[in-house]
RNA sequence: GGCGCGGUGGUAGAGUGGUUAUGCAGCGGAUUGCAAAUCCGUGAACAGCGGUUCGAAUCCGCUCCGCGCCUCCA
């Protein structure tokens, strides 16, 4: 089985097929950092890392790069809100985004370039594009002309006719053609910008990406990545600026798209209050449940968000836990996933058919509990970056809140009195105490070793 | 209006032109002082209507329903 990944380009499931097989290029479009990251943001960024450690599985070199954005106008709003210097606050987002998906075992990629370092590369891109005849200034602003590019469209499948009849926002005059994006636009003295050949302004939305992955992959690259929102117009536009100023036919190969979240059945939006940051989950529950959660949908597909399912993955994390635990004293051997593990992954990422095999070698490692079963099981818990931490850890301490309320020596002193009267057939006070710990939100096990104790 | 996606058992969610998905929940059993964990067994589905086919939930068409995008939202 070869690596198959749907494209939307051909909206078909294509076999991969690297530029350069010795060093595959991956773009992910990033968070533009003017607040805490949603449970929303978390899913390309979860899916993306999954692929990451598949393809460093099939090649020898893999160089992920994921863009800031730091640099846009909810940041300037901000700024102007809080009265704050942007690069205080994109600074200060940025180390939390990078610290709550640390929290869902999502590595950094390999270059994490920021736009504000880059804008001579963005200037450099533009001038191309004016040079070339594919973007013009206009009113202080530097805009892409839609025309002059005759496949404009393609990714998205769209019509600039059929779209302008159906557009619901007004046309700036200084447009040429009414589909016209901007590359450059002036600053006011209260607005951040930079010196250019058009003036003190910052740059438009897309041309960042477009400069930013052909300065650390090149012309062209293997796979662009990012949410499914981010089709029509970003990623359409990156390919107009890209092809048009680097005079190809081809910017990225594959771009996969990654789908939306809904909260409880409903469209995630703030005005229904029904809004997760990352942040506030890990109060009540592991970034690796979370993170768990979010692969037991096919990236594609929209995924509901619910409460109840990240309970259960929770649970289901315990359950690999658990028999982790329990065979604690058995070193796993250091194996290769097994192939149909591997072929389900690589079947377009299909993580929740990885995941029933995931419960089938649980159920192997049960059964018949030895280095290799064990070796089986965290193999291909590692490539979807599960089930790495320290197993006693998991089972004491879930959450950053956790930390301070349980205090182990009483709950070990309990299990001993517990011990102690079951000794002496006192089932009575065994049970109590029993019940006393489940109040406390400590759950018992008894097992041929002795007693263990988990959070609820 | 344009473009696109999807409707699978109580629930989450894969897959396949004819053969058990898997998890959770349910039911029965083993084990246990009782539990927990684990193991064994078990019921239950493919939105509707046509078509192609020896055979379709799987391919094609239509209908109904839900959803996304359409200039700065992952």
């Amino acid at each position: 089985m070869t690596l198959h990944i749907y494209n939307t380009l051909t909206r078909e499931k294509e076999v991969f097929k690297p530029i350069n097989p010795e060093n595959v290029g991956m773009y992910v479009c990033g968070p533009t950092v003017y607040d805490f990251a949603h449970i929303g943001n978390a899913r390309p960024v979860i899916v993306f890392d999954v692929l990451y450690r598949l393809l460093k599985t099939l090649y020898p070199k893999v160089t992920y790069v994921r863009n800031i954005t730091d640099v846009d106008d909810k940041i300037n709003a901000k700024a102007r809100e809080t009265g704050e210097d942007i690069r205080t606050i994109t600074e200060r987002t940025a180390a939390m985004f990078h610290q709550d998906m640390a929290a869902l075992n999502a590595g950094n990629p390999d270059i994490e370039p920021r736009a504000t370092e880059h804008i001579a590369e963005m200037i450099d891109m533009i001038e191309r594009l004016i040079e070339n005849g594919n973007a013009y200034e206009a009113d202080g602003h530097v805009l892409f002309n839609v025309p002059s590019m005759p496949n404009y469209g393609a990714l998205s499948r769209r019509n600039m006719d059929d779209m302008i009849a159906g557009a619901r926002v007004e046309v700036a005059s200084y447009k040429k053609d009414p589909a016209d994006f901007v590359l450059w636009k002036p600053s006011d003295e209260d607005t951040p910008g930079w010196d250019s050949p058009w003036g003190r302004g910052r740059p438009g939305w897309h041309i960042e990406c477009s400069a930013m992955s052909r300065k650390y992959l090149g012309d062209t690259f293997d796979i662009h990545g990012g949410g499914h929102d981010l089709v029509f117009p970003h990623h359409e536009n990156e390919i107009a600026q890209s092809c048009c100023a680097n005079k190809t036919d081809k910017y990225a190969t594959y771009w996969m798209h990654n789908g939306h979240l809904m909260v409880e059945g409903e469209k995630m939006s703030k005005s229904l209050g029904n809004f997760f940051t990352v942040h506030e989950l890990l109060e009540e529950v592991p970034g690796e449940a979370l993170r768990f959660y979010m692969l037991s949908a096919q990236y594609r597909s929209p995924f509901d968000f619910t409460k109840e399912g990240v309970r259960e993955a929770k649970a289901t994390l315990d359950r690999f836990y658990t028999a982790l635990r329990q065979h604690a004293d058995i070193e796993a051997d250091d194996v290769a996933a097994p192939d149909h593990f591997v072929a389900a992954l690589k079947d377009d990422l299909n993580t929740p058919l990885a995941i029933s095999i995931l419960h089938e070698l649980l159920s192997a490692f049960n059964k018949a509990p030895s280095p290799q079963t064990k070796g089986h099981l965290l193999a291909c818990a590692d490539i979807l970056g599960i089930l790495q931490q320290d197993v006693e850890g998991w089972f004491t301490q879930n959450t950053a809140a956790d930390a301070t309320e349980v205090d182990a020596d009483q709950i070990m002193g309990m299990i001993e009195e517990r011990k102690n009267a079951k000794a002496n057939k006192d089932f009575a006070t065994a049970d109590k105490i029993r019940d006393d710990l489940d109040a406390m939100g400590i759950v018992l096990e008894d097992g041929p070793g002795g007693t263990t104790w988990k959070l609820k």
